[in-house]
DNA sequence: AATAGCACTGAAAACGTTTTGGAAGCTGTT
DNA sequence: AACAGCTTCCAAAACGTTTTCAGTGCTATT
């Protein structure tokens, strides 16, 4: 048996109208029926249909994240965010809406359900493209969201990025301080924000310290560990090859930890090699990977503090936040060279 | 600007019953009415409100998930579990609605706002207590629902469960074969509706191999790394100390080892130890640990499959699945005693 | 004695959809 | 000429809330 207002209103002998606002906690309530209302709540078990509630009233006390349903969606780079964002949702009262889509069309279409369906308050993005679709149609639309990277192309919205090209020059320099001269790069796919980003931070490392960039030590990889041991591959077959490489993820770093041994070379002590990101098996690597750390979950959590603030109206002073990544040192960057 | 039915009826000169219909794929309208419509709906955009919807039709396609805020939610086994969950809802064109809640009352609380307030279709249940409220209020309610795991107190629901009993009969033959005659259990929580059963299974392992169960053997842990360590560390000062140690979970079990390396023994040579789960560091952990597997991600996919054949009125043949663990020996169980 | 203000309550509209139960206009049959 | 059956459409109710606006008594002020 279903339990409603109206269930409430009969049973107490007042209107809905009452019941809703004695619940709702209005002052122009005599206390008496409040409780007397309460009372009956209580004993009748009551509990507000969310469903109704959202439909006339606009919001749900809900934020909505769509994951891109890749090989796995057991990526722990998604995991780790959404148990951030799940965490902090919590605190603030918000459940989370979750959509696991192809990337593309069903993807955006995820977007349009959520949104324009009326289903969540704001949205969180990631994996920010350096044109996104995404952006353009909650701009356009005009419903929040937070989204975690920078895009160069359209950076006029709320997000937060951690500094991919200061990660990067840092890694540089502590690879030229280990007395490295051919640092190679394994960049990751054009269309992705922080790409251009990071490329730039190499070339700047690159040029504080006085090294010429070449175009031959930057080798594509899409993300995966295969394609990091490619990447590698062709780096390490050059008639001048790289005594560094620095890779644009983890996973790639990897790979060319592969690619080094398969060549009967020792990563740390005859190539060093690092990544971006710090995912668990980045450590649990042998030998360890040095890296650029991403605090994935504490984002998760800065994002939902910062959507949160947008939708109550109290924005945080800047919309847009940069923090400073932390550049992790562990054996796979070797030792100083004479 | 919203474009609603009622939008697009002004639009064509229809109602709004006509439009809706049209949308629906009704065949009481005229074909050619149904294109004209179809066609207005895609020029503006038309995103049905899917509130309203809910409100009226009593689907959601939606399925709830409450997962509990214990110090880290990004406990993984939770996320493995939401992966597998996820991925699976997206084949079938569900959604996944998530709240992470402080176990007791909160957690409640959530479980009857999702459900009296209509905001999912279903909902996937783990970590089952020996006598669960969850179970019991949704079957008051008759509100669909899967669990991951049997209780035995209350088993007439839908559930799939991990055969813990056989798993750690297997483990059990698994020391007596490799010539272990003292064999401990560090013991899960009592409240958990696994615990009685891998306790059976225990006995029963004894039992089949000639064994007497001895009471000073077994040692209760609450499933963190520490009280693993504790209970090992109890039953390593006995008098006549186990030579083979079970744990419940694999993070209790890396915390005997620990007990074991501090005592000045050797994990493997001098005391065989296994446990349950086989999380990611179970494989990573010095010297491996053997363990019982559970393919968490697996069982997401197939508790969904479940669900939705339920929501459909279609149910799988059984309601009521059990599935075999698989044995994982590795070094931690060391090798056969003379 | 009239009026103003206050405290409390309720009727009705609104949110955007789906569904129910016709109705209107045909065609064809008796 | 009446009726049945078909196709196509629509008005209105319903889902369970929140909100707007107005009404009813009552007390206090003039």
């Amino acid at each position: 048996m279903k339990v409603t207002l109206k269930t409430i209103a009969e049973e107490a002998g007042l209107s809905v109208t009452t019941v809703s606002r004695a619940l709702a906690g209005y002052d122009d309530v005599n206390e008496e029926t409040r409780q007397r209302i309460a009372a009956i709540a209580e004993r009748l078990g009551y509990q507000p249909n969310l469903t109704a509630r959202h439909l006339r009233s606009k919001f749900t006390d809900t934020i909505g994240m769509v994951i891109p349903r890749t090989a796995y969606f057991s990526d722990s780079f998604f995991l780790e965010l959404l148990a951030g964002v799940g965490r902090q949702a919590s605190d603030y009262g918000f459940d989370l809406l979750l959509s696991v889509q192809m990337p593309g069309e069903p993807e955006m279409a995820a977007y349009r359900r959520m949104v324009a369906g009326g289903r969540v308050d704001g949205m969180v993005l990631s994996r920010i493209m350096r044109h996104d679709p995404r952006i353009d149609y909650l701009q356009s639309v005009g419903h929040p969201f937070v989204a975690f990277g920078r895009s160069e192309e359209q950076d006029d919205y709320p997000y937060l990025d951690v500094d991919g090209a200061l990660g990067i020059r840092q890694l540089v320099a502590h690879f030229v301080a280990y007395g490295h001269r051919r640092i190679a790069m394994i960049r990751s796919p054009q269309d992705l924000a922080f790409t251009p980003i990071r490329v730039q931070g190499y070339r700047e490392g690159l040029e504080e310290s006085g090294l010429a960039y070449d175009e031959s030590l930057v080798v594509d990889g899409d993300l995966t560990q295969s394609s990091g041991q490619a990447a590698a591959e062709i780096l390490l077959a050059q008639p001048d090859p790289p005594t560094a490489i620095v890779a644009c993820n983890d996973l790639m770093a990897l790979g060319a930890m592969v690619a080094v041994e398969n060549k009967g070379l020792r990563v740390g002590a005859d190539v060093a090699v690092a990544g971006f990101d710090d995912i668990p098996s980045a450590a649990a690597a042998t030998p360890p990977l040095t890296t650029i750390r991403q605090p994935i979950y504490d984002i998760g959590c800065l994002l939902v503090t910062k959507l949160v603030h947008i939708l109550r109206g109290t924005p945080l002073e800047t919309d847009r936040t940069s923090i400073a990544p932390e550049l992790v040192v562990r054996a796979s960057s070797g030792s100083p060279r004479s």
